[in-house]
DNA sequence: ATAGGGTTAG
């Protein structure tokens, strides 16, 4: 039965969408409000049904419909009402104006705390910390408005959010004050004050003396500890609340709180943390998204992309931008090109961009599965403009596919862009530098650095420019710059020089590398060959042994090579000397038949060089055959000439592989991408991108 | 009618 209303009907439909909606709309909810023909027509609503869609109103998008329902209610005189002149200010704060709310707190005559900490909250909310504290501050008896429980955690956010610690402990005082140092929410909100002011110290006082505590106060706590940099206190915060019975059990706050203390860590760690987040009843996005990210930054690429596939699959969770940006770099790290243009086509299909950090995360995807041409696109096509990461990552992406002059170019266009470079942008330019042997122009930009941008030269620009002139053939001024670095050469440094000896077979300044990279990293396997082949060919055989001996007293082995290739949807992966893959006796076969063309063209198999990095045992037999080589080989037995082959490598590769695949991509007429575990190597008619250098 | 902690990139 209905009135003669004609919008009646249209009234309980909209009733029936706003009791539907979720409180926090998707942002094609949001739309489909505005567009509602109802609130074109708002004077046919019941007053409740304009108080219900009020309260749907909490995104920027809904600020047209906010304004209208505004004046609407104003027309019908209920604007003065209290409750609903709390939800009007509430709106206009959510959607990001906190002037017309702070007009409608102006107009009350009678503003009781209610209203205060409303406005208060409106300010802190919308990044306003001062406007916050000032309305604070205003608060007293001559107001006739006392700060409550409500009032000091908004407060004491604004402290926090703008590491005000002055204000904080003066807000601290006035707690003491009115009683409210034992109120869980109070105590929660001065852990994060103490904690956001780098004061850790303290916010384990507030911590040890509150007589509530629940999950946020440990939550806080252990992100206080994290986000100052104590990784081991957030963690042993952590292990203590797991020993506490039953309550309070970890949520996905905890996962987010400790993800900064375990974002670069150790396996027993990442371990550790895995539990916890195994134990966890409800885990949500959040939770999914940290584990996923903690996997890849340390390495576990594998068990990142692993997760991220059960999310989806298993669990049905809906993955969000966190989620693709976490798990892009282990995409990248696996080469795992499939997989990476899947995500892309996903974050498209779900309309995330322009969003710069996915953006970012994309480019640097493909450039580390060496589709410098789809990271370009990437870069080319952000519509929401660029910062200096973006100019970091395509930059990078040049760099290591050995543009250096094309790197520099960009690097000058984001100067032009009114961008100023920092640290990890000098890193990436003086890298592209180094690789394409451009001395000149790196010992300028070296220079501007300081000069033009008053940037403390660090440690890994250093190493760069060590690379940079020991690429160049100038052993002895990469020498002379290292004994008068300000800082401490470390073995990225002396690693470099040692490098430059190699290529260019200097024995007496790589000895003295040598020697200072055993004393500082004997164990460390990616020099030892190097350093006992030095040592072998100075006829240094007590150090020879001494190298050896240090590798297996200290339990290390030799990382063993591999070398992953994509075929279909599959990744292959090939070790040294494998003959387990079905197609082995083929492959070895094929690899033959290469040698042979390529002793014709003068190949001999590197392994006498002293200064090179090949093992021992390293010689032309089956058992040795280095993996590359066998990646190679596969792909070109199971692909037509015209797919590119790409390879991911988890080592630096060796000399002789070097060879065989310059020599090979000019017999085949075949384009190899090779990644190794510092940069790629595009061989293409018989010259590689790197011009022999690495 | 109002409150606290936490997640992404070079």
């Amino acid at each position: 039965m209905y009135t003669n209303n004609p919008y009646e009907r249209l009234n309980k439909a909209w009733l029936r969408l706003m009791k539907a909606l979720p409180t926090r709309l998707p942002s094609h909810k949001q739309v489909q409000l505005l567009r509602s023909p109802a609130l074109l027509h708002p004077e046919h609503l019941s007053d409740a049904l304009l108080l219900q869609t009020l309260d749907q109103c909490h995104h920027p998008s809904t600020l047209p419909t906010l304004q209208t329902l505004h004046s609407h209610l104003i027309d019908r005189h209920l604007h003065n009402n209290p409750s609903i002149a709390i939800k009007i200010m509430r709106a206009y704060a959510s959607c990001g104006h906190t002037s017309p709310a702070r007009k409608v707190f102006d107009g009350m005559p009678h503003k009781n705390i209610v209203f205060y900490n409303v406005m208060i909250r409106s300010y802190v909310n919308n990044g306003l910390y001062s406007n916050a504290l000032c309305l604070f501050s205003e608060m007293g008896p001559r107001h006739g408005v006392q700060p409550d429980n409500y009032t000091f955690p908004c407060a004491l956010k604004a402290c926090s959010a703008s590491g005000n610690l002055c204000g904080g402990l003066q807000i601290h005082a006035s707690v003491s004050k009115f009683g409210l140092d034992t109120n869980l929410f109070v105590g929660n909100a001065l852990i994060t004050m103490y904690a956001r002011c780098g004061r850790s110290g303290h916010a384990c006082q507030v911590f040890d003396l509150m007589t509530d505590r629940d999950v946020v106060s440990w939550n806080a706590l252990i992100a206080g500890y994290a986000q100052n940099g104590q990784f081991e206190q957030a963690l042993k915060a952590l292990k203590e609340m797991m020993v506490e019975l039953n309550e309070p059990r970890p949520d996905s706050g905890t996962m987010a709180s400790i993800l900064p203390a375990v974002l670069s860590t150790d396996s027993s760690n990442v371990v550790f943390v895995r539990n916890v987040f195994d134990q966890m009843v409800a885990k949500g996005l959040v939770s999914w998204n940290a584990m996923i990210a903690i996997y890849a930054n340390n390495s576990m690429s594998a068990e990142a992309v692993e997760l991220f596939r059960r999310m989806e699959m298993e669990e049905g969770i809906e993955p969000d931008a966190i989620t693709f940006a976490s798990v892009l770099p282990a995409c990248g790290e696996l080469s795992a090109l499939a997989l990476g243009r899947k995500i892309h086509e996903c974050i498209k299909r779900k309309r995330l961009l322009p969003n710069m950090v996915l953006e970012n995360a994309l480019m640097d995807m493909y450039a580390n599965c060496g589709c410098l041409p789809a990271a370009r696109e990437v870069f080319d096509n952000m519509q929401g403009g660029r910062d200096v990461v973006s100019w970091t990552c395509i930059i990078t992406a040049y760099g290591v596919h050995g543009y250096g002059q094309t790197a520099i170019n960009l690097f000058q266009q984001m100067l032009d862009s009114g961008l100023k470079p920092d640290h990890i942008a000098f890193v990436s330019l003086l890298s592209a530098c180094s690789y394409a042997g451009l001395l000149n122009e790196g010992k300028h930009y070296f220079g501007t650095m300081t000069d033009t941008y008053n940037l403390v030269p660090r440690i890994e620009h250093f190493a760069c420019m060590v690379d940079l002139l020991g690429r160049g053939g100038q052993l002895e001024e990469a020498y002379e710059f290292i004994m008068q670095m300000p800082l401490e050469p470390n073995e990225r440094v002396w690693g470099a020089l040692l490098g430059a000896c190699r290529v260019h077979s200097d024995m007496s300044i790589g000895l003295i590398a040598a020697d200072h990279l055993f004393r500082l990293v004997p164990e460390q396997s990616g020099y030892y060959v190097l350093l006992s082949n030095i040592y072998a060919r100075a006829g240094r055989w007590e150090d020879v042994s001494s190298v050896r001996k240090a590798m297996t007293s200290k339990g290390i082995k030799k990382l063993p090579g591999c070398s992953n290739v994509e075929l279909g949807n599959k990744v292959y992966t090939f070790h040294i000397g494998d003959t387990s893959h079905p197609q082995s006796e083929e492959i070895y076969k094929k690899l033959n038949l290469l040698l042979g063309k390529m002793k014709e063209m003068g190949y001999a198999a590197e392994t006498d060089s002293a200064l090179h990095d090949v093992e021992e045992e390293d010689k032309e037999g089956h058992l040795s055959v280095h993996s590359e080589k066998l990646a190679i080989a596969f792909m070109l037995i199971n692909t037509g000439p015209e797919v590119l082959i790409r390879i991911r490598m988890n080592l630096r590769t060796c000399g002789d592989c070097h060879s065989a695949a310059k020599l090979i991509s000019s017999i085949t007429k075949r384009e190899i991408i090779l990644k190794d575990s510092n940069r790629f190597h595009h061989f293409k008619f018989g010259v590689c991108s790197c011009g022999d250098y690495w």
